[in-house]
Order: structure tokens, then sequence, then C-alpha cells
DNA sequence: ATAGATTATGGGTAGTTGTGGGTAATAATC
DNA sequence: GATTATTACCCACAACTACCCATAATCTAT
């Protein structure tokens, strides 16, 4: 395949269960590379939303936290706020994960979810929130918009 | 050949049958080259279309859109919206995608399709919307194709 | 002009995928 | 240590998708 790897891009909405599981879109495992054993890191979103990283994609971004020195106040709150919610969850023979009641609070996670690639990962929303989210950025966003537009041509 | 590869021009009336599927027209497929392992990226086009990206061209897209960090809220905004109905398909024995229902309510497609080559990629319309989309902008381009006279030598 | 190849379109079938729930193993609580 | 709650593993089914084959229309070459 010449498909990237380790790259998501789609929007599918599924459902969460009774258990708090989530499917992983079939499209999404199957680009994973082998050396992720199956497995992702989820964490809590900069919007309100889960945050799910392939395990080896999460390993890069540990070392660049690792290089950032604890002397600045703000590295510490930086590592401390990233580190501090994420998990490493394997999914099961279905393809599922199952999301932490923490993270299933903090993004507001009820039946229905929306899944969506985002390149290095993958995000998980409450339709509803990312609607207005959506709604949001509309209002504020075009003119910056525009400008990364003319920076990567369509 | 001496035509410029992975590149699309002229005008082609398919039909979409009742699985969703539309046939790539041979002359397109014809000038793939073969690292784009007959696959294509479909996405929300700027106006109500399709667009259709051959794999490759999108990758360098996806490529760009690695390197914006997700720490800058716009940045999130703006590979999220970019990304969101983007999906890869590869055509089939006969020549054909699959387009994913999303879309296909998006761009309003029916039975009939029209497809254009629009250079690095290609459009799939509802031939009735490029009709008023091509009457709506014929109304106001022209002064404005005289700016463009300045960047583009014909 | 005719035969052969290619192309566009339709549909059937087997395998995959998403979803629900059951049971055993593990961990937590009293 | 017994009881409860939680997690991991398994099976089952319905819906969907990818793959295959068939046919008709179009194009190409001799």
């Amino acid at each position: 395949m010449t498909i990237n790897k380790n790259t998501f891009t789609g929007e599918f909405s599924y459902s969460l269960d009774t258990k708090g599981r989530v499917n992983i879109p079939a499209k999404f495992r199957n680009v994973l590379t082998a050396d992720n054993d199956q497995s992702f890191v989820i964490t809590r979103g900069m919007d309100s939303c889960v945050w799910v990283y392939p395990a080896i994609v999460w390993q890069s971004i540990e070392d660049e936290l690792r290089k950032l020195s604890s002397l600045s106040r703000i590295n510490r709150s930086f590592v401390r706020s990233t580190v501090r919610y994420a998990s490493s969850v394997q999914y099961d023979k279905q393809g599922r994960i199952a999301i932490t009641p923490n993270l299933i609070e903090y993004a507001q996670l009820g039946k229905d979810a929306l899944i969506l690639g985002m390149v290095n990962k993958i995000e998980i929303w409450n339709p509803k929130l990312l609607d207005s989210a959506d709604k949001e950025s509309q209002k504020i966003d075009s003119s910056e918009f525009d400008e990364l537009a003319n920076q990567i041509i369509l």
C-alpha cells in the first residue's frame, strides 16, 4: 500500500455502549503499523473531546516532552497536564477500545459518538459539542483559515 | 507518454449506480502513476461537488497538515475541517470508486454525474448544480479574470 | 468494415464490520 | 475472606462492503 501509515482522515458516527466501549473504525485500524501492537493512548483533547494516539506516535510525543526542562514553570505544568490523563489501551477482537470514565465525563460522551481522523491522531466527540465548536470557529477563524489555505494548496 | 502524469482535463458524464459507485474515466485512470496504488482520496469540494485527489497528491497535503501543531486552536480547527470528510478509496476491477453517503448528500448527487478534470484533482458534480454554478460565476468573474491574467499566461 | 479489445453499467455472493450481550477472570471493598 | 464491582475475553447476529462475474456499448486496429 502507498497509503500513509498511522494517519487518519474522515468522519464516522459510532456508538458508545453501556460498558464505555467504542469501535475504532476499520479504516483506522487498517492503517496502523504492526509495531503499535493494536494499542492506542487516549487522553484529554484540547477541545472537549478525547484524543486517541497510536501507541508509537504517542511515544514520540513523550520523547519531545522529555526534552522540556522542568526548570521552567510553564514546562512543568504543560507536561503535567498532557500526561496526567493519558492511559494506554488495546483494542479487542471486535476492534473496540474502552474509554475511561474520566474521559467520558470530560468529553461529555453519551450514546452517540463522532469519530474524526485528525491526521496523526483520532478525536472522539459528543456530536452536539462538535457542532457548536464548529459554529464557534466559523465565526472567528475565517481570515486565519485563508492564510493557512494559502500555504497549503488544496 | 508525453502527457503530464496525475493531471486531469476534460468533462465526462457518467452514472452513479444504486450502490453509490461512479466510474473514473479511463483517460483519468491511465494518467495515474503506479505509486497511487489505484487509489484516490475523496472529500468535500469548496463548491457543492466532490473532490477526488490522486492518493499521492493528497499525501502531500497530509504532510503539510501534519506540520501544524495542535497546540494552536486555529490549527486544530483547520485540520479538522480539511480532513473531516476525506476518505481514501481504491477503484475496483471495473474502474469504479464508491462515494460515501456523506458526500453524495453534500454534492446532491443523483443518477447522473458530471466528472470534470481540474488539473491536480477531479470534480464530481450534479449536472444541474454545475449548470447554475456556471451561470452564477459568469456574472461575476470576467473582471476578476483580468487580474489573474497577470499571474498566468494563456 | 469487421473483429477484437476496452470500457461503462448492473447485480449476486461471501466476507467483513459494527453492535449487543454473556461469562469468566481480576481487582476492589467491606 | 467473602462479596461486590470492574475488566477482559468470547460468541452471535444484522448490516454493509468488497470482490467477482456478466453484459452491453464503445473504441481501436487491421
